[in-house]
DNA sequence: AAGCCTAGTGAAATCGATTACCAGCCCCTA
DNA sequence: TAGGGGCTGGTAATCGATTTCACTAGGCTT
């Protein structure tokens, strides 16, 4: 490991001199300044991060703690991130908690004991505790669900795309849409299942509450709701399902029933998905703007890590978009 | 920011006893140790992790850089790596490259200005240079490829995988399948062509090259592949996709021609993907151990940061499983 | 020519935790 | 009672980079 104090020597300069140049202050000669950078790179100098980290009491590190990693709404956040990260000379580094309260503790603690620059978190359902990070001064920002504390936030409008959804739905000729969504603790469950509700009030129907079915945001728990669903008296004719894992356990329980979407059954899902559009047929979907999300969380942090504000808290709201493919419409319904 | 001092004064003695109770080594009276760790607990301290690294001259974190955050492939394999690292009282922290050499290199730097313990790679297709990390004595573990220098890695039998998955097509009666890989840089890619070819001369058969056709990965690709073998001269009556997301384009490209997959045509992929039992019919596969070879890295790495072996690098090589659903069968050909 | 500035440089302090080293105390033995 | 040994716990050095402070040399002004 070469240390300044080698270059220095190499350079018959003192460890100041070759920080200042290296780092770009003050002034120094012309001629010493070059000496220094030739001996910087033959030794193959590289500052050791952690030492300079003590000293100017910061870092160039974001964290960002995400609930699930397999999940690419998560992936898709994450690149957004790092792409204004990157282009501000920070990086970042991925923490996935599981929806596990205690690894997302730990997390946390590890943020606070790294001194990291700043943190963008998505909190886990059961409500995240980031005391720690607060009283120690690091800028959080809350995505995909809102944190209790009062900080940056950047949200989607999850409840007025899942009302879309559903009215397009009825467009469509559908009259008993189901809702499969997610738990009840969880936030953007609970607000696409608003938004469910919402479009049964604005074409003045009585939303039926045997009509909602919730499950843990997985394949397997969607497929054995959407099968108590058509198997109950007055079953549905179509399906609003609040995210893509659980759009592919509909679809198979469809599959395993000889129901083709588009035709006999209609489905929308929250969530695009890699797969959404290859599949037969294709997906209908909201698509949430992950991208963009992951940009604007990098941003606003960006801007309470350089100190460029202290505004008080913020929240942008980002709105989805309705993709119509074929899952949703209604063509020629096989006669029963 | 409660430091060791404000402890120190707190519970009436030096801060070396501080640190000395907190990180259990000598003795320390008893009386003492209870005071001082109410002192550290009432005010709520912890260790700050930068100044502890740079005296320790290490970290307790691991960096694991892989070439695609969007391929499950690696999440899984990213699961198991910090299930281990947990376990062993290290933080994970995830770099994601997009099999991008500017990226990846950058991070190479992070990893060690930071001084990170060890790093976990997969390296990207041109060949990764890790020398800055051997030559700052920080342990490097490989997956999924091998990297030039000598290292210790965690490789799957993709040969035999793809081999078996092409004679299992065999077996089914299909006769003329087709393989779609990587591209031709990737050693991944490569491998799984040469497993293809392996099945064809196991049983007897001369491998045709206008079978076989080199894409990114991207299901894009794999479609324009799919859909130009089956307009060939002489074309496949089946197919095997080297990776998942290639199965989507396959899948796609047979929809828009009405085949069905498991009986006008033959597909079986490699990669699991979570929507893979579920699609239509349930995609045949072969499964990496993902999450085994995060785990197994994890424990090569862990000896390595624990200087517990010196050994001469080690490759553990891990096989994959053919896992039959329905795409690969030939049940009832209809008749053209 | 004397005095004042300024630019350039090095010595040393600093960041916060760990630990080598040493001093003091207690207890035991001769 | 004096001396030796074994604990305890405090002082200060240490990790490597940055930066304040102080000093020198050289140039400029009057």
């Amino acid at each position: 490991m070469v240390k300044i104090k080698d270059v220095a020597r190499l350079a018959g300069v003192s460890s100041a001199t070759v920080s200042r140049v290296l780092n770009g202050v003050s002034t120094v000669d012309a001629d010493m300044a070059e000496q220094v950078r030739a001996a910087a790179k033959s030794l193959d100098y590289r500052a050791n991060g952690v030492a300079r980290s003590l000293r100017l009491q910061r870092t160039d590190v974001w964290a960002l703690i995400i609930s699930d990693i397999g999940n690419p709404f998560f992936t898709a956040v994450a690149r957004g991130v790092e792409d204004v990260a990157q282009r501000e000379g920070f990086s970042v580094v991925l923490c996935n908690t599981d929806e596990n309260s205690d690894k997302e503790a730990r997390y946390i603690d590890v943020a606070e004991r790294e001194q990291v620059a700043g943190v963008i978190m998505s909190p886990n359902m059961f409500g995240s505790d980031i005391s720690r990070l607060t009283s120690a001064g690091i800028p959080v920002v809350a995505i995909d669900r809102p944190l209790r504390e009062p900080v940056d936030s950047v949200l989607v409008s999850s409840g007025d795309g899942a009302r879309d959804a559903v009215l397009h739905l009825f467009e469509q000729g559908w009259t008993r849409p189901a809702c499969v969504t997610g738990p009840a603790q969880a936030d953007t469950a609970e607000q696409r299942l608003a938004g469910y509700r919402e479009a049964f009030a604005r074409t003045g129907r009585r939303p039926a509450r045997s009509l909602v079915r919730h499950g843990d945001y997985r394949a397997e728990a969607a497929q054995s709701a959407v099968a108590s669903l058509l198997d109950s008296p007055h079953p549905p004719d179509s399906f609003f399902v609040a995210n893509s894992s659980m759009a592919l356990g509909a679809l198979a329980e469809f599959t395993r029933r000889r129901l083709v979407p588009g035709k006999d059954v209609g489905l929308v899902a929250f969530d695009d998905a890699p797969w959404a559009k290859f599949v037969s047929p294709p997906l209908s979907v909201v698509v949430q703007p992950t991208y963009d999300i992951g940009v604007r969380a990098g941003e606003l942090l960006l801007e309470r890590v350089r100190r460029l504000t202290d505004a008080k808290p913020r929240t942008v709201m980002l709105s989805t978009e309705l993709v119509v493919r074929e899952s949703s419409l209604r063509r020629g319904r096989r006669r029963s």
